[in-house]
DNA sequence: CTGGTGTGTGCAAACGTTCACAAAACTCTT
DNA sequence: AAGAGTTTTGTGAACGTTTGCACACACCAG
């Protein structure tokens, strides 16, 4: 038994132990070339028996790097973040980083807060999903040169890289689906317009009303926040209109709720009397009743690809910036249906 | 505009720009009393001039405190986990701390590794949310004198504190509800019996029914895992008995989604043919068809309580440990009803 | 004018690493 | 068997902060 049993181990003690130099064991714990296997070994079990643990805190000021990943999010708690989260861990746990956590909760001034103390060194790189207000301090980062990796959002110039999804593809598919169906007059309620993917949406659902020759109407579009009640809020003012759509397109699965809740407050049952399209496809999406059609977002493949977008770029400065956008696909559940037929069976 | 534009403004930077030393900028950094106003001052405009921000690895190493509270849970993406994540970042937000995630996806190994480095100088602090098999390292971390504050787990022993919600009384008050309702037959299916809270949950269930006369039948106990699929298989197991369930308690409410599948594939109707309860009330709970009973457990208030627990160990280490039960409370909604009545209906 | 008691400030040494550079120890050549 | 080249190891100075100690100065009582 050594003489240091309590505090701490530091690799001044691992070297005396082995009967080497702190260097040595800093060339063992980096894994650098030029150490001879025996010395390594001695160090190694050193090591061990001293129960030795790396200071993080230490390394990252010396060296620079502080195997800490910022994680920016506005809110936890949703299947939507809990699945980038689970993407971005399975990638960075391999890369032995950790994961330093800021949810912003909506408050806009604290995102960049948190922008400035985690470029001081505390992590070495930032993910950042579906910012709310990411002008206020993109571009901060950006001249600053640190590095980080957008997850559903495109940020504010070409130079940025980030990781999204089809978001105007799959608000064409979906309408499509709609009109295919039979729908002509099919309702939208939007996602926060001040964020790319709800205005991608937004613009593949015109496109494809404007392909099959349907005019577009504008009181058939409600502006929506990605939160339940604007769903809810948003279907109840499109089915008061004096001609109400029959199908809707929630520009989130939670909003899509919202809708059909509303739907069944008055009254009119879900598909037969107005169909209900989604977009993400969140676990909850097969629970509900009826089981929601949806765009399917492939979240977790999302922050899988942005966080090994970011450690790549943490091995390597020079690589410029990336734009991945991965593709979505239309779920079909039980949640949509030709119009009209409704009616048809409850008169029948 | 000073020399250095590029690069880390350091309290050296500041120091020259005020005219002072750097252990005077330190000073104001911290607080510390001592410091003529007219200097503070001047420090401070020097600070704000130059974007100063402290690097809290330097102060950490030096300091002994970083200002980072690690956090410990299995999984992300669930509201259950959110909520309490919330309050916890309620507390610690304008604590000035920060936190570090850590997930282990029940990989049991892992929690292990990660209370290795944590206790190494990352965090000053942790908070461990429903540990799998907390005996492999709350020992270590008692041991090593490390502020540890448990949610939603009692721990291995008095001496951990702990913040938990009352596991017995919701079981208890679940099982006598249904009781009450008329229920004799009542099916369980448990969380993870390695957990304290799971075993109190079940606990609960028995007393009530040895309280209102029932004999406790072991058929209708399914062991479960607190996930869905165990929640679906427990049912259908449950539902396949000679003399099935009236109504089933799932130990939480993502087991209790599960189970209403498993009933809807059995062709019968909730809450007509079989009623169910769950526990937690996530937000989910209100938005599934129908919308479920359950117990509702104060989560967020839980992670507020932990972390304000924590926090004040931190402040002063003397403080021994505390263990806290908060209430939990029957949420009557639309997924139980007296049993028999769906028949009744049916036929009538 | 001396000696005390504060206040406000500065110096130097930590904290535990990494990294550039230098030195030492090998391995080949010839 | 010596010199050149290569591998391995060690020394010293960072990194940016906190903190114990010492010092300067003002103020007051004697």
């Amino acid at each position: 038994m050594t003489k240091k049993t309590s505090g701490n181990v530091t690799i001044v003690d691992v070297a005396r132990e082995a009967g080497v130099s702190y260097t040595t064991v800093s060339r063992v714990l980096n894994n650098k070339e030029n150490v001879k296997p025996e010395t390594r070994e001695r160090v190694l079990t050193a090591m061990t028996r001293l129960g030795y643990v790396v200071d993080q805190r230490a390394r990252s000021l010396a060296g620079g790097h502080s195997q800490v990943i910022g994680l920016l999010v506005h809110d936890l708690g949703t299947s939507y973040i809990g699945l980038i989260i689970r993407g971005i861990e399975a990638e960075l746990a391999p890369a032995q980083y950790d994961l330093l956590l800021y949810t912003t909760h909506r408050r806009k001034t604290k995102e960049s807060v948190y922008v400035a103390t985690l470029t001081r060194g505390l992590a070495d790189g930032l993910l950042i999903v579906l910012p709310r207000n990411p002008g206020a301090y993109l571009e901060t980062l950006r001249v600053s040169n640190f590095p980080y990796v957008l997850i559903d959002h495109r940020g504010v110039s070409e130079e940025i890289s980030a990781v999204t999804a089809a978001n105007w593809q799959g608000g064409y598919t979906a309408t499509e689906y709609l009109i295919k169906l039979g729908h002509r007059r099919i309702g939208h309620i939007t996602g926060s317009m001040d964020q790319g993917c709800a205005r991608d949406r937004l613009e593949g659902y015109k496109a494809a009303l404007a392909d099959h020759g349907i005019p577009f109407d504008p009181e058939l579009v409600q502006e929506g926040d990605f939160f339940q009640p604007a769903g809810y809020n948003g279907t109840r003012a499109l089915l008061n209109l004096p001609d109400p759509p029959t199908a809707i397109f929630a520009a989130n699965d939670v909003m899509a709720f919202g809708a059909m809740e509303a739907i069944r407050e008055c009254n009119l049952r879900i598909p037969e009397d107005v169909s209900v399209m989604g977009f993400d496809d969140i676990p909850e999406a097969s629970r509900v009743h009826p089981p929601l059609t949806t765009i399917q977002q492939p979240l977790e493949e999302m922050g899988r690809l942005a966080t090994r977008m970011l450690l790549e770029r943490l091995r390597d400065p020079a690589i410029g910036p990336r734009r991945v956008e991965l593709p979505t696909r239309l779920i079909v559940r039980q949640s949509c249906q030709p119009p009209g037929r409704g009616n048809a069976q409850a008169g029948g």
